[in-house]
DNA sequence: TTTTGAGTTGTTCGA
DNA sequence: GTCGAACAACTCAAA
């Protein structure tokens, strides 16, 4: 039998139809294009809860997806499997002429995505892949002398001096979608088939309005108000065009889109210095951690006895989100007062957090640490009760997650501040100071 | 090559 | 209550 002659789209973090820029060049370029998402179990194998939310938004996603791609008179093919078998059974089944995909640069998908290009091209399949989760990306973005920035600032006048309108004019995939290949519908595996459970995830709205721009930056830093887009999500599994985000907020948020920027900040960071397990200030690998167990889980559970950081670990709990002023808060707590490595905070919430993205996280955990690029000084210590009475000063966002806050019920605090903000500041000090070697942990002050 | 100005989000202390 | 300095230098980026 004669096997179809197809194109295939790879979708991978661009889960839409609409400004998908792999998705148009495959429409308008190879035409009969059979869309293809993969449940890599690389990555699902190694998530421990069964139940969770990022896989059951991508599963809602597909599905919506899959209804208009059928309802284009195509059809949306999901595959469960390490990504090199996947190929090896498409190639068998079609006669492929060409694979586009978007880019991803974490380093598993670069890796991924070479094994997959050499597959490819074994056979002689092309295999391209586009620009389409940022506006700049890997080296387009560098300082005068050729080298890549470490500093926000000037990054970020650099990309605007680069940048130019056109950039963010869309490529209008959802124009094109009668050249899906015109197929019966097939199947889409139930999340039990994939080996995951429905959650109670609450997709983030999609919408950023005029008016959210407009109050950004005053409301942004107030967890109990709706302040902040929510579009992280969005932008980590591309259900939204980052393109639209700019188009939308440039003239009308500084901040917001600084914002952006940002995210394409720690993006080139990690595609220039690809060692996310390293502190990117060497010697702040010489920090002598606490491997303080029962105070790593207090901080998980929000049991601190500390109000706003045990609120922003239940909200991350119960949500898989936290607000952007709390994750500093928590951060800071965690790597400052209960003197813990930020790794350990990084990978709980890599965890935890649906709107996972390497590079921010990675990013904001060291810039909390003081170990990363452009961070916190390292005798910079928020204060999480003066946090609290800045940012959530009616108590609405503590008492929203701790209603038993002021209760005899609440627990008591782990460390007292004053004592916490002075050990960690000589313990930094003291590791810093040495740049020779790890400082053994009986060498730590107050233990 | 040297110089110069600057660097996301803070806290505490003392005048 | 307000305000500036200290915290601690250090490194980066660009002229």
């Amino acid at each position: 039998m004669k096997k179809p002659r197809i194109s295939i789209h790879w979708f991978r973090r661009d889960l839409r139809l609409e400004d998908n820029h792999g998705l148009f060049r495959a429409l308008s370029e190879h035409g009969d294009v059979l869309p293809l998402f993969i449940f890599d179990t690389n990555i699902l194998d190694r998530l421990e809860d069964k139940a969770d939310r990022r896989v059951d938004f991508i599963h809602r996603t597909l599905s919506e997806m899959r209804e208009r791609i059928q309802s284009a008179g195509g059809a949306l093919l999901v595959e469960i499997g390490a990504p090199e078998a996947v190929w090896a059974r498409l190639m068998d089944r079609f006669e492929i002429t060409a694979v586009t995909a978007n880019h991803d640069h974490e380093p598993y998908a670069l890796e991924r995505d070479t094994r997959i290009g050499a597959m490819l091209e074994e056979k002689g399949i092309p295999f391209t892949t586009y620009k389409d989760i940022s506006i700049f990306e890997r080296n387009e973005v560098l300082k005068d002398d050729g080298g890549p920035y470490t500093v926000f600032t000037p990054y970020m006048r650099k990309w605007r001096s680069l940048f130019r309108p056109e950039m963010l004019d869309p490529f209008p995939s959802e124009s094109s979608l009668s050249r899906f290949w015109r197929t019966p519908e097939l199947d889409l595996p139930t999340l039990e088939i994939i080996g995951f459970e429905r959650t109670d995830l609450v997709v983030p709205r999609k919408t950023l309005t005029d008016s959210l721009l407009a109050d950004y930056q005053e409301n942004r830093n107030i967890p109990a108000l709706d302040g902040t887009s929510r579009m992280s999500t969005h932008l980590r599994f591309g259900t939204v065009s980052v393109r639209e985000l700019f188009r939308r907020s440039m003239a009308k948020s500084t901040t917001y889109t600084n914002e952006l920027i940002w995210r394409e900040f720690f993006m080139q960071v990690l595609w220039h210095f690809p060692h996310p397990e390293r502190a990117f200030k060497p010697a702040y690998d010489n920090i002598p951690w606490r491997a303080d167990e029962a105070g790593f889980k207090a901080w998980c559970e929000g049991r601190t006895g500390y109000p706003l950081v045990d609120a922003g670990m239940r909200e991350l709990n119960a949500t898989g989100l936290m607000h952007n002023r709390v994750r500093m808060v928590v951060a800071s707590f965690l790597t400052k007062h209960l003197l813990i490595d930020w790794r350990w905070g990084e990978a709980y919430f890599a965890q935890k957090l649906l709107d996972l993205e390497l590079s921010s996280n990675n990013g904001g955990w060291q810039w909390a640490s003081g170990s990363g690029c452009d961070a916190a000084p390292y005798f910079r210590v928020f204060n999480p009760k003066l946090q609290q009475e800045r940012f959530d000063p009616e108590l609405n966002y503590v008492k929203n997650w701790v209603p038993e806050y002021g209760s005899a019920n609440y627990a008591p605090p782990l460390v007292v501040h004053e004592m916490a903000r002075k050990r960690a500041i000589e313990t930094y000090k003291l590791g810093l100071a040495d740049r020779t070697g790890k400082i053994e942990p009986q060498q730590q002050l107050f233990n």
